[in-house]
DNA sequence: CCCTCCGTTCGAATCGGTTCGACAGCGGGT
DNA sequence: ACCCGCTGTCGAACCGATTCGAACGGAGGG
């Protein structure tokens, strides 16, 4: 079933049948037809690996997501759906590579083996390896999130730090004058894991800025965990009044915590965050937040990186997403002393 | 960077080069190490395309997954993870297809483009065309789940109508005669979906042998449904003293529900059910559940993938899981009267 | 001393596509 | 009548690997 096989049964050479398909040259429609029934008939498909290695690329995209092993959070996967869902709607295959931890082999597989066209690289830390390894084998690439220092690449991100700044001020407006942020992981922190990073700077600042009292505590993101933190919280500092966080794992967590203890949200405490609506409106009662477009993110994302592969010389593009608070039920004035 | 280029700086011809990285010829030591010599200074990689071509195949897997737009599970998602992970241990790639609705292009260029040299298929329904047209073209799969009749085909699954049938058992040793089964979303059972399915064969006929009255509710993959889910059991038979669940993603809800009307558990109330461990412990009190080993699936498929792959001719195996029913808090004895 | 065999290497064919150059035939402009 | 350009087709080269057959030289056996 080579292209061969179809010429010779249609009585043509290999680059009629060639020609026919792609249209590059023209060929006479009876030709055409004559070729496209043969075609049909033994249901014929061109090579893969073939038409890759002459053209030179491979119609697949390469994929990064954290090694398997870890669980994948709910935003992680939200990117993962949506990039593979632009990539087909482009016709576009999506390799995948679970980088970090010993699995480097297909990391490197991936970008040295010509394998794919380009790569969608997620969880990026302020410092990246595998960014300045992706700049060296000249392969395009795109960030979902951005190093400290993203010189030449393109990338799209959601401005942690403005919403965390604005959630914030919106609790400042309420009247809050002792708010906590829950963060992302310690180990995420520590790692100079990029959102928790920036949602560190944007409370402090705007802490700063409205003369307020911060509290900022490192919550695993797991529902258990959240719990535990929201329990810390009420003990050690019985006076914050309001809270926002960028942890959308460790929300149920934080709900269990309160319905346990009996907090009235918002009467007794409000809440503001940055987390993906499905999780806004998933908490109870509904969360004031920022909404993370995660879905639009991915094909974004995939977005500029096929002009990244048309265009190669073109400069890099940024994309730094600053979705809207909605105003939901879990925030409202602070309550009297 | 091709394989003529490192030919020439060693000073050797290209099918050297190639004997000495595959080693499928002696080479002498001393030119091995020319050649390695180059190779690593240059940093070269054999082009995959290349390699596929001339080798036939692809060193890929290819891995059907449910249309990107609907949410995974945290079952398929398990899924995902390990079979990536297995592949990505045996030095294969994985490449996604997000099959279903419009997007069988990309499951049409899969199968018949020769880009895998395998398929794991997910979310089997009992009648499941796509399994037809791998048959057809001839490509080794595996299918996690299984169709109806899966004559000459390599599946893994784990046994639902036994696992259900067993907490009935349970639930029945413990004095229960009243228990519900929230079973998956009335679509996936009318859509044939096999669990759901089967999960409802299993229920009946255990609760037909125990002479139980047994209600069934089927109930959307999410918390919202699984509140909205348990409070329609409350209301219309509030008899029911035990309730036994395939539906996961709905445990959430279901567990809020229970809380908002105060139900005990497993005072007067038992539930058993079969989750990914995870859920079972996220849940309060714990869940007495067959822990579904989500991580091993996808690793044994892979390989149950692979022996299909070096054995064509080799008869089809069937993986039938039946994992043990752990005991934990949410079931004791049924309420007195 | 000749013949084999083995280790080592090379050249050429091959996988299945795409694409370039050439060429035939035909219509139209000058 | 000639040349140009366009349509339609073919043959051959090429992409970058693997692999087969053959060649060469030295060691070992008879």
């Amino acid at each position: 079933m080579d292209i061969g096989e179809i010429a010779r049964r249609a009585g043509v050479s290999r680059s009629t049948v060639s020609y026919a398909l792609s249209g590059r040259r023209p060929v006479r429609a009876e030709t055409k037809q004559r070729i496209q029934a043969v075609i049909d008939e033994i249901g014929y498909r061109p090579n893969a690996a073939a038409r890759a290695l002459k053209e030179g690329r491979t119609r697949t995209l390469g994929l990064v997501i954290p090694p398997a092993s870890l669980r994948l959070t709910d935003m992680q996967l939200g990117f993962v759906a949506s990039v593979v869902e632009a990539a087909a709607h482009a016709d576009l295959d999506v390799l995948l590579s679970p980088s970090g931890g010993d699995h480097d082999r297909s990391f490197e597989r991936m970008i040295s083996g010509r394998r794919v066209d380009g790569v969608v690289l997620m969880e990026i830390r302020l410092e990246d390896e595998r960014v300045t390894r992706l700049d060296r084998a000249g392969l395009p690439f795109v960030t979902i999130g951005h190093t400290a220092h993203p010189r030449g690449t393109s990338w799209i991100d959601v401005d942690y730090a403005t919403l965390v700044a604005r959630c914030v001020h919106h609790l400042a407006d309420l009247g809050h004058r002792r708010i906590a942020l829950i963060n992302r992981s310690p180990e995420l922190v520590a790692a100079g894991y990029g959102p928790a990073h920036r949602a560190q700077a944007g409370f402090a600042e705007a802490v700063r800025r409205r003369g307020l009292t911060g509290v900022e505590l490192a919550c695993q993101d797991d529902p258990a965990a959240g719990e535990e933190c929201f329990e810390q919280l009420r003990e050690r500092h019985p006076d914050v009044t309001a809270i926002t966080t960028v942890n959308e794992a460790a929300l149920p967590g934080i709900q269990r915590g309160i319905e346990r203890a009996g907090v009235d949200v918002p009467g007794a405490m409000s809440i503001a965050g940055v987390a993906a609506r499905h999780w806004a409106e998933g908490f109870r009662p509904q969360l004031t937040a920022a909404d993370v477009p995660t879905l639009e993110m991915g094909a974004r994302a995939v977005e500029l990186l096929l002009e990244r592969i048309a265009t190669p010389g073109a400069p890099a593009r940024h994309l730094l997403l600053t979705p809207p608070i909605s105003l939901r039920d879990s925030t409202g004035p602070a309550p009297a002393r």
